[in-house]
DNA sequence: CTGTTAGCGCCTTCAT
DNA sequence: ATGAAGGCGCTAACAG
């Protein structure tokens, strides 16, 4: 089961002293030697192109296998002028949300047939466009930008000389391509599902209204309610995306006297320090009150004090949607603008009568 | 500043239409013939081979600023026999200790010179080997295969014919380098160091010692205590790597009748259930009880009540290793056999005195 | 149906 | 100090 030429003498053998690389990879040429034909039919029978007597195929195809060729990449996209290869550039790989995106991204392309360089900028504007120079000196096919979705980003630029999709973050440039998260979305469908659950002094801990997607989630929240005929039990309570806050926020809510029988955070972080305080208070939960998360955080939310029913961006979907419109882009067939793609919500035992 | 030729008439330009892709990039033709001399010329004013006028390379270069010029890199490639392309394998990019290998591994390449590949084989060897193969037809230099700590992985094989690298678990074939965590060391030194905060009633609460990194962590543990004279506290716990193994262990534990004044964690998972269960009965940590967790899992341990303090695997300071192996692996000089690398100690409230 | 010729973009002898 | 020619591995004309 080797992966080099064992047809013909090597350059430099030294028996029995383990792998010996940099091993010659077979050509076409060797393939064509091998079954007594010239390259340019090799070339056909292997890929089916023009008209080839059958038994000649046989025999290339044979020979190919015998020497386990695969055709080189690099002298195919000299010709065709393409690499097969995308670029994903990313801002934060620590921050949790790309990796979902990342995995979309992969099964959106056939590996066999598009490769995905990965860049992590570390939020720089610098190393990204670092980056982006590399990529394009790579001949790089195809961009997709894996933004933050807590602020509209500015875009790559019109000049950039292959088709780019934003994911997860949108573009400024409404002329770009951008596939991200129904936040309003989000906020309604959290709502109706506690309504649902029968709860009505629903409370809202989420992050701060200066990040995009707060704002939209809390918006989506409070259109949710008065479209019930209901309006949110106690202020809404906006700070930062953390357990503390979360912890601070329904301390403060039930000091305040509001009794809510559901509370809806802004992420499963907040909804920690939610579920902390309310078990300190002796609040049976969910009877007494319901906690629903957002973000699906698995690790944060399969395994808590209840478990933690959550909303689900649907990240991994996103990212092969995101693959999808690239692919589109890189055969023509653009489609501007930004698309929004719809959340879930995963029960588990926090909102589980 | 635009990336492609705007020199030359364009094939097909609609003004006033946005983005025209593909446009085509230049090439040193294009720049020689800006310049006014051969393309042999303008090649080595561009890498600085041979003797060249000094005004000749000036003006070479000028051409070449003003085109946006970058060289093909398949056209480099297949003349020089090398893509300047690694692939990476991972196991489990959910899994969270993939990503600061990851972006050690990009470190520890120049992002201009070496990129990556990133593939995932979602724990699924048929998956792998998919992988594997596409890697190796697109002629990446070399490999890094991320895998999981917690058991030795059968090796890709002595026949790949590029440099393997194997990082965060190791290969099971000893010639093969790998790159790992010093499991035995972290025990040891999260023992040593609760020591130092005068702890002497040390409880453990791990992993299942069928995992690789688990037992050797626990082995690091008892070393440690010998080494001190001492014993652990009660009997050691083994379970899933999970918080409510945590909460459980933690009930046991009292419950026997062990009065730890310290009690060290598989993970950051369990100690959170630790923590948590402390907290229910009333225990002052650190003050009764300290609290040392595992992996240093930022989300998890910055933000608990209290903070929580935890071994540092320092995985991207592994990634950068194993990029540094590869490198030279890829330039002649391969080194089998594993490297261990020490763990450090990130302190925070939970066994702050 | 098959082989010959040419060329993708670059670098490297070899000449001048 | 510069240029011309050849070739990396492959595919697309154009013969035959």
């Amino acid at each position: 089961m080797g992966f080099e030429v064992t047809d013909q003498p090597m350059d430099k053998v030294e028996p029995g002293s383990g792998p010996q690389w940099p091993t010659r990879q077979a050509t076409l040429g060797d393939v064509a030697r091998r079954a007594g034909v010239s390259v340019t039919t090799a070339s056909r029978a292997l890929n089916g192109r023009g008209r080839i007597g059958a038994e000649t195929r046989r025999l290339v195809q044979e020979a190919a296998r015998a020497l386990n060729f695969t055709p080189n990449p690099m002298a195919r996209g000299l010709l065709a002028g393409k690499t097969g290869t995308v670029g994903l550039i990313t801002n934060d790989l620590v921050g949790r949300f790309s990796i979902p995106v990342l995995m979309g991204v992969e099964d959106g392309f056939a590996a066999d047939t598009v490769s995905v360089f990965l860049c992590d900028s570390r939020g720089d504007p610098a190393r990204e466009q670092m980056h982006l120079k590399a990529l394009l000196s790579r001949r790089v096919d195809g961009l997709i930008v894996v933004a933050d979705n807590a602020r509209i980003r500015p875009s790559l630029g019109r000049d950039v000389p292959v088709p780019v999709v934003y994911a997860h973050g949108e573009s400024a440039d409404p002329a770009d391509m951008s596939v991200t998260v129904d936040n309003v979305q989000a906020g309604r469908i959290g709502v109706e599902y506690l309504l649902s659950k029968g709860r009505r002094r629903i409370a809202y801990v989420g992050g701060v209204t200066t990040l995009k997607g707060a704002a939209e989630r809390a918006k989506g929240v409070t259109e949710a309610l008065a479209a019930a005929g209901l309006g949110l039990c106690g202020e809404p309570m906006f700070g930062p995306w953390s357990e503390s806050w979360g912890r601070e926020a329904t301390s403060l809510l039930l000091e305040s006297g509001s009794a809510p029988d559901a509370i809806m955070c802004g992420s499963d972080h907040i909804a920690r320090g939610v579920l902390d305080v309310l078990h300190d208070r002796g609040k049976a939960i969910p009877q007494e009150v319901a906690v629903l998360g957002h973000d699906n955080w698995v690790s944060l939310a399969a395994d808590s004090r209840p478990t933690l029913s959550s909303i689900d961006m649907q990240l991994q979907g996103l990212g092969r949607r995101a693959a999808q419109l690239l692919l589109d882009a890189m055969a023509g067939r653009s489609a501007p603008g930004v698309v929004r793609l719809p959340c879930i919500i995963v029960e588990r035992e926090s909102t589980m009568v």
